[in-house]
DNA sequence: CATCATACCTGTTCGC
DNA sequence: TGCGAACAGGTATGAT
């Protein structure tokens, strides 16, 4: 109901830079050391230079050759509270579990009195400090696919649905094959290209490739324009809900009347192990 | 190798 | 109304 993809990934990150780069973290303590591996004191004292995203992974760059990584899986939150964050909306506890309950693994301790807590409810997240050399080659991340806005070309796109018999949606949401994508965006992408997510990956025509290629980038496009997908678990660092939630176009629609075919109702059933929501009217 | 099923978690919703 | 079952889904891992 909820899931950072790229847009809610992407969303943090420009938050994050906002607070963070330029100032040093004091003190990584660790309150659960189960999601965290590393040594928190190798970024002690070192101050963040940089936040990049890779798929759906965030990385912290500090100015003494050490990361930290964190990818947030399903409800992990990045929480901050600091000096330059003024009037903070208020963020239900029913949201966050609080800032540094039970719910809180980690928190930075910035130089200038600020805190980024990171909480996550279900413990499916993770964060790590490694050397900044090395980040690029934490597995996950090696074996991500191009990104969808920079790398992901439409020869590349081709390729990927070409070579399998998998249901198309399944393959989109591999993150071996193209980052970023997850459960909202690829209901509503294939909803805008018009085919059906269940279709064999390989059994796209030439028109429909080309309609899904454009379709997803432009439901990640109009997912950053609301600022992610807030359904149970996702907050920006400022504690800001994003609003895509409120214009999907079938993702959590079931039942409901397909926004095309206004005669037709929304139905889901479950593929590769998540629900799928989808117009039997538009997509063939 | 390709594909599929299950585990990891816990809060929320659903069905009886 | 209460309570247990089902559900939510990104990814690692093991099975087929």
């Amino acid at each position: 109901m909820l899931m950072p993809e790229l847009p809610e990934v992407e969303s943090i990150k420009l938050q994050l830079k906002r607070y963070f780069v330029g100032h040093k973290v004091e003190n990584l303590e660790i309150k659960n050391p189960k999601i965290f591996s590393g040594n928190p004191k190798d970024i002690e004292g070192a101050m963040v230079t940089d936040i990049r995203r890779f798929g759906k992974v965030l990385v912290f760059d500090f100015d003494n050759g050490y990361s930290v990584v964190s990818h947030i899986k399903l409800t992990g939150q990045f929480l901050y509270r600091g000096p330059n964050l003024k009037n903070p909306p208020e963020i239900s506890k029913k949201v966050t579990g609080g800032l540094g309950g039970s719910h809180t693994h980690v928190i930075f301790h910035l130089d200038n009195e600020g805190k980024l807590f990171y909480n996550d409810v279900r413990r499916f997240g993770w964060v790590r400090v490694v050397k900044t050399a090395e980040v690029e080659q934490i597995d996950f991340i090696k074996k991500l696919g191009p990104e969808p806005f920079s790398g992901l070309t439409m020869d590349k796109f081709v390729q990927m649905l070409s070579k399998t018999r998998r249901a198309v949606k399944v393959v989109i949401m591999d993150q071996t094959q193209m980052s970023g994508v997850g459960n909202i965006y690829a209901n509503d992408a294939l909803f805008l290209a018009k085919i059906d997510p269940k279709r064999p990956a390989n059994s796209l025509e030439g028109q429909e490739v080309k309609a899904l290629y454009d379709a997803t980038h432009e439901v990640l496009e109009n997912g950053m324009k609301y600022g992610g997908a807030s359904e149970l678990a996702f907050v920006t660092p400022d504690g800001r809900e994003g609003g895509y939630q409120n214009h999907t176009l079938v993702y959590g629609k079931e039942g409901q009347l397909c926004p095309g075919e206004k005669s037709v109702k929304i139905q889901k059933y479950m593929l590769g192990g998540r629900g799928t929501y989808w117009c039997p009217g538009v997509q063939k």
